[in-house]
DNA sequence: AAGCGTCCCAACCGCAGGTTG
DNA sequence: GCAACCTGCGGTTGGGACGCT
């Protein structure tokens, strides 16, 4: 299909472009406007493919270029878009003006992107990741002493918080969805646990994601969270319950959720672990570093307004709840 | 100061799709 | 319908900048 590209021909210049021929460019497109770029090197008198001179045009001369770092809106614009489009770099940079698609892509792949892996989350879904048990097993090979609890059942219970995690993410502004009804983990069918759920859904007028940052606080506060959340020292089972013997010895802690970040850090595993999540602290089913001092949250403990944090953007319905509020913590910059 | 590794981004490459004759 | 032409897109790369030892 099509022709040879352009750049193989020989005699043409390639590699960075000098002020000269910036000049040269310039000149011609402001007199003639960007036409055919195969004529344009010839008659602009440039010993360059037209490929090399329409791509140094867009993302480098066009006089509506935004130069300059990313703003934290255009960063979460970013995020949500990708969200949704993917890696269509065009339309998401037909969304943002003065930026470029290979502007764009370049930021992605060498900040966002990066931040997102070291968070826990896939790049390409915005979802986490769910190879949390392979993490769980490389920790267990240098801790024998988690053998014992891998042994048992930890994938269910790392399955029933990504599970309930998950459904939170998704839910939208129109309304939680039934999250006991979807969730798909057999381990908590039928259980009081999950039985109680839907009390907490019920409070979802603070705990959806339309206001992202309810997050922070509301789920911290019902006994059902707390109880997922709480560490293997403190949990209170219902002595009613028929949950499997690994979910009260499981540490609820935040280590498997937060295993997947620890996974990239090499020999600082744990200690990245519980920096990236900690499902025992304030900051229930978010990182923690979201309820930091210097994270915009003023007020950590509070419910904050969802119309200062709401997700927005119309096209968004299923936009990563993440992308507003974490990007801005140090540990992931 | 030198060497080395990592990061970043401008530019290139290959391909797909639309247009034209 | 077909092939050549042209444009646009997304993935990848090369090398300069930067930081660390």
């Amino acid at each position: 299909m099509g022709r040879p590209p352009s750049s193989a021909k020989d005699g043409v210049k390639k590699g960075p472009w000098d002020a000269e021929e910036d000049k040269k460019l310039v000149d011609f497109i402001s007199k003639h406007g960007p036409g055919c770029w195969i004529s344009l090197p010839k008659l602009a008198g440039l010993n360059r493919c037209g490929k090399s001179c329409r791509l140094r045009w867009i993302n480098y001369l066009r006089p509506d270029i935004k130069r300059g770092n990313f703003t934290a809106e255009e960063e979460q614009q970013i995020l949500r878009l990708h969200a949704i489009l993917g890696n269509k770099w065009s339309a998401i940079a037909m969304q943002l003006p003065g930026r470029t698609d290979n502007e764009i892509k370049n930021y992605w792949n060498t900040h966002l992107k990066k931040r997102l892996i070291r968070m826990g989350y896939d790049p390409m879904t915005h979802e986490p990741r769910t190879d949390l048990m392979a993490c769980l097993r490389i920790l267990a090979m240098s801790n024998n002493g988690l053998n014992d609890l891998l042994n048992h059942n930890p994938l269910d219970v790392n399955a029933v918080k990504l599970d309930y995690l998950k459904q939170i993410l998704q839910s939208t502004d129109a309304g939680a969805p039934n999250l006991v009804s979807s969730i798909s983990t057999p381990l908590l069918k039928g259980s009081p646990l999950l039985n109680s759920l839907p009390q907490l859904e019920n409070q979802q007028a603070s705990f959806s994601m339309g206001a992202t940052s309810n997050l922070h606080l509301q789920p911290l506060h019902h006994p059902i969270t707390t109880a997922l959340s709480a560490s293997p020292m403190d949990l209170q089972i219902d002595p009613q319950a028929t949950f499997p013997p690994s979910l009260d010895s499981m540490p609820f802690d935040g280590t498997a959720a937060g295993l997947s970040c620890g996974f990239f850090q090499g020999d600082n595993l744990v200690e990245n672990i519980s920096a990236a999540w900690d499902f025992e602290s304030a900051s229930d089913f978010v990182p923690s570093f979201i309820s930091d001092a210097d994270t915009p949250v003023s007020n950590p403990g509070d419910v904050r307004s969802s119309s200062s944090l709401h997700c927005g953007g119309g096209a968004s319905g299923r936009s990563s709840p993440w992308t507003e509020i974490l990007f801005d913590h140090s540990i992931i910059q």
